[in-house]
This record gives C-alpha cells, sequence and structure tokens, in this order.
DNA sequence: TGTACATCAGTGAACGCGCGTTCACTGATGTAC
DNA sequence: TGTACATCAGTGAACGCGCGTTCACTGATGTAC
C-alpha cells in the first residue's frame, strides 16, 4: 500500500534524492538503482551524495522510513474523517475503505507500488535493521485495522468464522496484490475495484444482507 | 502465486542455472542477481553460462516462461482434481481453493515468491517481451477462473453485486498480497489462511448462509 | 570397420565500463567575543 | 564593528572491484559413407 502525495515538500537536496531513488527503487528494484543516476536527476555530485548518507543502505533505510511515515499518515488520515462522519464502527470502517480506494482511484498514473513490497522481493541486499523495520510497519498495520474490527464484531457479530487479524492484513494482501495486478496488466483502476472488493466483504461478514423488492440484495 | 515443487527434474546443466537464478531473483532481485553467483553455485564457467543463454535478458525470459508454464500446471492439476470431487461448479471452486491453501501450507519454508511479482518490481529492467508475457499470464489465470465464477452464478445468483473479473483477480491479488505479507512478516501459514478467507467470501457471495441451532452461521 | 566431419557442452583469458566508496579540499553562511 | 573559527553543503579526482560480454579454442560424442 502507500501513496505518492508529499504535501508541502521540504524540497532540500536530501528530499529530492529520496524522491528520485524512491521513483527509481519501485520501477527497477534497489540493486538496479545506481548513485549516479540519483544524483543526475538531483543535479549534485557523487560526493554530494555521500554527505547526505553514509552508504547506500542508509538511503535504503531512509527510504523505506520515509515510506512507511507516510502511508501511517495517510490510514490516520483516512480512518480519523471517517470517524468524523460515521459514530458506527461498521460504518466508519466501510467509508474509511472507500475513501481508499478513491484515493488510489485519484493517483493519475496508477499507484507506483509499494515500498514494503519492493523491500520484500530485495530481502537479501538489506541489513536486518531493514527488514525489521518492514516486519514491524505490517504489524502495525495488522494492529490498527484489528482494533477497529474488535469494535465492529462487538456491535455486529460476524455471520462467519473468520479470524479478525486475518481480516486485517486482508486489507494489505489486497492493496499488496492489487498493485501488481494494476501494474501488471496496466489497469490502474483495478487496485481500487480489489480495495471495494475488500470492503464488500467486510461487510458480508458484519451486516445482515438487506433484500431489496426486485429480491436483489442492496 | 506459484510454487516450487519441480517434479522430475531433468536436472541438465540449463536447468540447474535456471534453480539457482530463481532462488536469487526471488530473494534478491534480478538486478541484483549476478551471473558469477549462478555459475558458482551450478559449477561452470562464465562461458558456460552464455553457452546455454545469450545474454542475461534471455535467462529472464526463461525463467518467466517456466514459472508460468510451472503455475499454469498447478492450477490444471488442482482445478481438475476438484471437478472430480464435485460435480456442483460452487462446491467443486471451494474444494480448489482449499486445495491451493494447502499446498500453500505444505512448503516446508513458506512461498519462496512470485516470479509475476518480482517482474512487476523489476519493469524497467526487462523487454517489452517480458513485461507482455507477465500480463498475458495474470490475463490468462482471470480468463480461466472467470470462467468458474459464470458457472457459479449460473447456479447461485450472487448475493451481493460484484464483478466477477475482479473477483476472478482476488485470488491472484490475495495471492500475491498473501505471499508478501507471509514472508516480510515471517508467518509461512499467513498465505493459506488468506486464501481460505477469500475462499470464505466467495462462498458468501454466492450461497445462503445456514444458520445452525445455536444461531451461529455454519 | 575406419575415417572425416559436425555438433554439443563447455573452458580460459581478456575487454572495458560502471559501480560504490574515499579523500582532500572549498565557498558560503552562522556564531562568539 | 571586526575578526576568528565552526558548520553546512557540497566539489572533483581517484580507487579498485565486479559486472556482462566476447572470442578463440577444446574434448567428447554422434553421424555419414
Amino acid at each position: 500500500m502507500g501513496i505518492v502525495t508529499r504535501d508541502a515538500k521540504p524540497s532540500g537536496t536530501r528530499t529530492q534524492i529520496l524522491d528520485a531513488a524512491e521513483a527509481a527503487v519501485l520501477s527497477k528494484g534497489f540493486g538496479a538503482t545506481s548513485i549516479d543516476e540519483l544524483i543526475a536527476a538531483v543535479g549534485i555530485s557523487r560526493s554530494g551524495f555521500f554527505y547526505h548518507f553514509k552508504d547506500k543502505s542508509a538511503l535504503a533505510k531512509a527510504l523505506l522510513q520515509r515510506y512507511i511515515e507516510e502511508d501511517d499518515k495517510i490510514f490516520d488520515d483516512v480512518l480519523r474523517r471517517a470517524d468524523e462522519l460515521s459514530e458506527d464502527p461498521l460504518h466508519s470502517y466501510l467509508i474509511a475503505l472507500k475513501m481508499l480506494a478513491e484515493i488510489f482511484a485519484d493517483l493519475p498514473n496508477g499507484h507506483p507500488g509499494c515500498m514494503v513490497a519492493s523491500v520484500c522481493y530485495h530481502e537479501q541486499l538489506f541489513q536486518r535493521e531493514v527488514r525489521d523495520l518492514n516486519e514491524q510497519a505490517i504489524l502495525n498495520w495488522r494492529r490498527r485495522f484489528r482494533e477497529r474490527l474488535d469494535r465492529i464484531a462487538e456491535r455486529y457479530p460476524p455471520r462467519v468464522d473468520v479470524d479478525l487479524d486475518d481480516l486485517a492484513d486482508m486489507l494489505m494482501a489486497v492493496a499488496d496484490g492489487g498493485i501488481i495486478l494494476s501494474r501488471t496488466i496496466h489497469d490502474p483502476m483495478a487496485l481500487p475495484r480489489q480495495v471495494m472488493l475488500y470492503r464488500e466483504f467486510v461487510r458480508l461478514v458484519f451486516s445482515e444482507p438487506v433484500v431489496t423488492a426486485t429480491g436483489r440484495p442492496a
């Protein structure tokens, strides 16, 4: 998961390096991203790079750290706004998921890729520290969404026997899988549609189906 | 998605190179996998490699091609065996999904990674040909599962309004996302649990909930 | 059966380029007294 | 206000290693006649 939107860029050289690196890493991988291409994009010398990062793996760590922070902020934002719109935990969660799908749908060139997924497919290139950072990020998202699901389950007893940790994880899985799907088949809307499908699942799990006059469920 | 199980290895040098390359690419990326480490693993000289592959991108193509073929074979197998166990399209699909989850659960060290996802996160490194191969593989899987869902929908009208292409795609998304999840949090069972969750969703979409004596759905 | 040639599956040495990293240095701005 | 020193944000040149690729060559096996 994760978004590009960078609000109020500090625009210092360090940030520019990180921006160039993020785009390059997400489209060709960390090992194939060279320092030379980054400094060319930013317009500094090779040593300028090493002033900001002690070595290439310091760049990796900073990249992932920044990415996780930004994603956290987006989730904070979406969940908070959803809570403002409904006091019911299920409705709030459904609103949040719809907002998330809309954010994904509004990305002009589709989602650029998830840093967590990229790191996962380059494990061996990173130190323990970076891989731990990645693991903690996912467990943190699980905890956060699990909390919501617990509150929902209190009011709406689940109609099927699903593990709520798994259901929380599924959002991350659907998002990361949806990004791969979207990029591979060149359909930017596939990702938001997958998020909406996850939303439908959550709804089916917790709420009774409302059958309309036509016999079709609402 | 995709499995390691290599049945009846030809065990030629070319195959050994592909095996070594697959493991390396899935764990560190294509750009960071060197020809030198592959020939060291196989025990041939550098020129021995170039006898089998005209250049490194020929390796990439062969790697992806082989991976897709193997995955296709696994799906063929699972769907065929499920059809033998039930003539009902929904039950057969649910059986197939359970089998798939079991295959994932039985991998001793967890799923090694999906080649399609790896290629997706290394786009810029590959020629058009390889990226097209990747896209076609996904569209092919969509077509195959969509077919099943159509037959299910005929007999079991969906209880909610979901697009069947999206629902077919979701298996691939959940699998690829589940692989990333599993690897990142070091829980090999997270992937099969995600597949079972997708299975639960399919069941909720198509079949009426059966309420048991305790008031809990079956 | 013997000989000539072809193919298969490589070897070994060399190539030049690009990579990450280091090191001594620099000009502009900030701070202390 | 002037001077000394410190810090910030870099430059430029050089390093050695590892990379993908090429090329001339080779020994074993297969095939034609």
